[in-house]
DNA sequence: TACGCTCCTGCAATCGTTCTCAGTATTCCG
DNA sequence: CGGAATACTGAGAACGATTGCAGGAGCGTA
């Protein structure tokens, strides 16, 4: 710790703390420059603890998410730094996809936050809402809980980012679409799967069980997923990825097999990768803007801290982020798997 | 504010403050079940804020960085995460590399964390270990100060990757090796120039001007960068790039002027892509452990946290992680590029 | 010079904990 | 059953800031 208080800066000047901190909350002070001074040669931070002890602020805010190191969650990040403003710094903190690790934090944030923007790990839970409930502002992104429909959130249309690949693989010629999705008890795992039974549904293909594989979001899950397709006795032509970190990991066990794209099997990824330029060919993609919704999300969430502060009512906003399909060179009419090589 | 106190808890069960306050911290008392109760249903939780302020302590440590969206700096959170274990929460800060921010940031973190990883942001100023100097313990991770050797850091050999990739093409045959490296007034913009140049020397290459370029660790300066060295009236045959970032802008680069890799010109980059199998031919890098460094920068300063709060003195730790390259196939021997076509 | 007004000041209470200290209840043993 | 040792308890002072209140300095005006 500094060591140095807000009583030595008094002591020092010859001043009282009252008019010491009067100084430092901006008020009209005789003595400011001495006191300034003062300030600098002493070093003196005014401690932050005995600042949101007494006024019951903190000026920051916290995002939690599930996975650091998805590009997504950073870039969420980025979107709600660029609406937070000086009044508040932003802190990333890592739940790890751990259910206890997510408990623990949101209570240990209780206090030491004005608002949490929140990635929720399960939709089968009220835990995180909870806390919501006993007046810590929370804003849900990207994921919700269960009972959501109370709170403040912020989604993408995965159910029409889904169908919009599912329609255009379909388009296209294709039967046999599969897709991997994420967990089904995390919303984006749930909500795109839907989107894609109900737009087989609309056309009148059957959904064949064996094509609807439910992962788990991370690269490794992707690559043993489309392995498990590609082992399939009656291999689809076409398949849809649930995440970046997935498309990711299908990309490599089609390299690795020698499955050519789009010849042999067409792929779409559910969010834009940052090096899809890159690829030969270039991944056709559901395309969101991430920032946007970290920012619409900050936006919100700032809202609710203001109505908390000033006692006004104000309804959950719930919203959601439109998507887009960017083509580029993965998918073609169906043509066939040629005959498995076992490499 | 949760607005239910210590106190609350006391009163419903019976007690005073400090016995509850004992059962929090662990201690034996004698109607134990009656207090977790009476938390339960009345769903108190403490204080972070109070707590900070009467122990010193807060349990939190924060790791400011430059850039959030840059996969290294998250690497080096879940690094740090692994070691940090259950006493210490660990956030993450973006300073957005402004130096203001930065400031900023350590200012209001001070009393608020208990120690800070910070990957500084210039060299030419000591505005960081500062705060160290007043008690905040620092460990410096990936970029250090002017006035470093104070100090707790974790580097990377960063000499020794840069000289690794030029050795490389050396020995191909290379003798006009450019290289785009960050600012020169960073860490690692500076030492992997500096490793570069000296590899030359060593060989008795003279340095061409041109072909050491400064650019800015982004994609977009990776771009421009190779764009400009391709218009190089007396090209390079081989290119090493800074970081991540700019490998892929110098690919983006390299892919839409028609340059064929390795056949007009051989690349390496400054750290792994973690997409590098997939793109063709795969990415020549120079490697190094992401999450080992975070992790040895959050074990000494985890060292240096308790080496203050048992006032034992403790020299600063330099630690530096070894790199090694990874060849793939982005690199052969010199065939001279062919004329410029002006696409 | 006297009066009132404004502006600034210091005192002291307060935020929700932790922790020392002294005291009371409980246990254990002979 | 008595006494000492042990285990737990409550009162109250911190921690470092903010803030309401009442009072004092300085100013302008008559």
């Amino acid at each position: 710790m500094s060591g140095v208080t807000i009583t030595d800066v008094a002591q020092r000047v010859g001043v009282s703390v009252a008019t010491v901190s009067r100084y430092l909350s901006g008020f009209n002070v005789r003595q400011r420059d001495e006191i300034e001074n003062a300030i600098h040669e002493l070093n003196y931070r005014p401690s932050a603890a005995a600042r949101n002890l007494k006024s019951g602020r903190t000026g920051t805010i916290a995002i939690v998410v599930p996975d650091i190191s998805n590009p997504f969650f950073a870039a969420i990040a980025t979107g709600a730094e660029t609406v937070a403003g000086e009044e508040h710094m932003v802190m990333l903190v890592n739940s790890g996809a751990i259910r206890e690790r997510e408990e623990k934090i949101l209570g240990e944030l209780f206090g030491r936050v004005d608002g949490v923007i929140l990635s929720p790990l399960q939709e089968d839970d009220e835990g995180p809402s909870f806390f919501s409930k006993y007046g810590l502002p929370i804003v849900f992104v990207d994921r919700i809980t269960a009972d959501a429909e109370k709170f403040d959130s912020v989604l993408v249309d995965n159910v029409k980012g889904a169908r919009l690949a599912t329609e255009h693989l379909i388009q296209l010629g294709h039967q046999k679409i599969a897709m991997i999705t994420g967990p089904l008890h995390t919303t984006p795992g749930r909500l795109r799967a839907e989107g894609y039974t109900s737009a087989l549904r609309k056309q009148k293909i059957a959904l064949q069980e064996s094509y609807l594989i439910e992962s788990d979001f991370t690269r490794e899950g992707g690559y043993a997923s489309m392995v498990k397709l590609l082992e399939d006795p009656n291999p689809p032509t076409a398949v849809i990825t649930g995440n970046n970190f997935m498309s990711i990991g299908a990309l490599e066990a089609l390299k690795e097999k020698r499955v050519r794209i789009p010849d042999d099997i067409s792929i779409i990824g559910f969010d834009d990768l940052d090096f899809s330029t890159l690829i030969e060919p270039g991944l056709t993609a559901v395309f969101r803007h991430f920032e946007a919704q970290g920012a619409e999300a900050m936006r919100i969430l700032l809202a609710r801290i203001s109505a908390l502060a000033t006692n006004t009512e104000l309804s959950p906003q719930h919203s959601v982020v439109d998507v887009h399909l960017i083509e580029r060179g993965s998918c073609a009419p169906p043509t066939g798997l040629p005959a498995q090589s076992k490499s």
